[in-house]
DNA sequence: ACGATATTTCAGAATATTCCGAATTAAGGA
DNA sequence: TCCTTAATTCGGAATATTCTGAAATATCGT
């Protein structure tokens, strides 16, 4: 595929913005790739336009199914798979948080749960190190437990939701000094 | 310091999840280490007992303070730094998001903002192309500006609104299908 | 079943990151 | 000031990650 000087940029800058946050440059830039792009790609011509091994695409490209961001499509009278990218942003947002917390948040409970219950035939340890460990346990269960309730909602409620901001909370306290703000308002 | 066999899996555990979180192992386990202790800790001291070199802990301690994880103090009679975890977990994690935001997404919207008008010159690229640049170009920004407002938020209303949930939605949603759930009930 | 094309696997090369330790700089105290 | 101790810097070693290319495997049409 031919990419114009603005497409290449911005799969540049999606190599770059994925890797912090734990997407490696490839998966990355293949995200953005078939993001711009709109349309499926098979793998070959991704290899070819991001100049990248063709086995490195099929690799990436499986992480990308397990983050759920592309889905494998098919064109008549073509045997080679195709790839589209989630093009809805909040699907595609939503889909990468539900399996962060699924590999990460979720294992780190159950290991400070682990942590907690060893406690009690750790004589080593004081009690107030043991209630840190608690703090923290109870703070990401917590968390995690908000995050499921949220979840549940239709995708036009959060829409909503975020569009109000922190309106929603101004319900309950009213007189608030106005928020100064120097560049123009949003939205 | 002398670790208990609790305390060392609680900082192991740590690492480990830091590494997901884009820290590097020993910042995430000198964090770990003085959220355990409770109690300020000079450098020296942190090298000891996770084994490390005295210099790695400088540069982690350096990326912690960045962080606005860790805060440095001093004991009377005692030329060294000692050097304290946050431990309201609260506060952490908003630090964290607060660094996250300002280091990863601003200027991610910045970068797109600069594909948006460089597209303008660049007559190889599609116009549909260009609308799902502007689509996570805005997306990003309406996220930014929600969590701007829900920051200026007292930790305490912060709090309220993560217990509450979905329940604030619900007000708006009144028939829903009651949510099936296996487990224990939550809180 | 066979050949053609598509996909995946995997060992090791290339690259990037983390970490150590020696050297340097900074900060007291006498 | 000079000596001692604390802290930092930084080159390069150790380690971890990513990427390639060749080989193996799978899939499809005939």
């Amino acid at each position: 595929m031919q990419l114009s000087p603005v497409m290449e940029s911005f799969i540049l800058h999606w190599g770059e913005m994925g890797s912090r946050w734990g997407l490696n440059r490839t998966v990355a830039q293949i995200y953005a790739l078939l993001y711009v792009a709109g349309t499926p790609l098979p793998a070959d011509e991704i290899a070819g336009t991001l100049k990248v091994a063709r086995s490195n695409v099929s690799t990436s490209i499986r992480e990308l199914q397990s983050w759920g961001l592309i889905a494998r499509t098919h064109a008549i009278g073509d045997r080679r798979d195709h790839f589209v990218a989630e093009t809805d942003l909040w699907t595609a947002a939503l889909r990468v948080a539900d399996a962060r917390k699924r590999r990460e948040i979720d294992p780190a409970i159950a290991a400070l749960a682990g942590c907690l219950s060893d406690a009690r035939t750790d004589d080593a340890i004081g009690k107030d190190a043991v209630a840190r460990i608690r703090a923290m346990h109870d703070f990401l269960e917590a968390a995690g437990g908000w995050y499921e309730d949220v979840r549940e909602l239709p995708q036009s409620k959060l829409e909503t939701l975020m569009k109000m901001g922190a309106k929603v909370a101004r319900l309950e306290t009213p007189a608030r000094k106005p928020k100064k703000k120097k560049g123009k308002g949003r939205r």
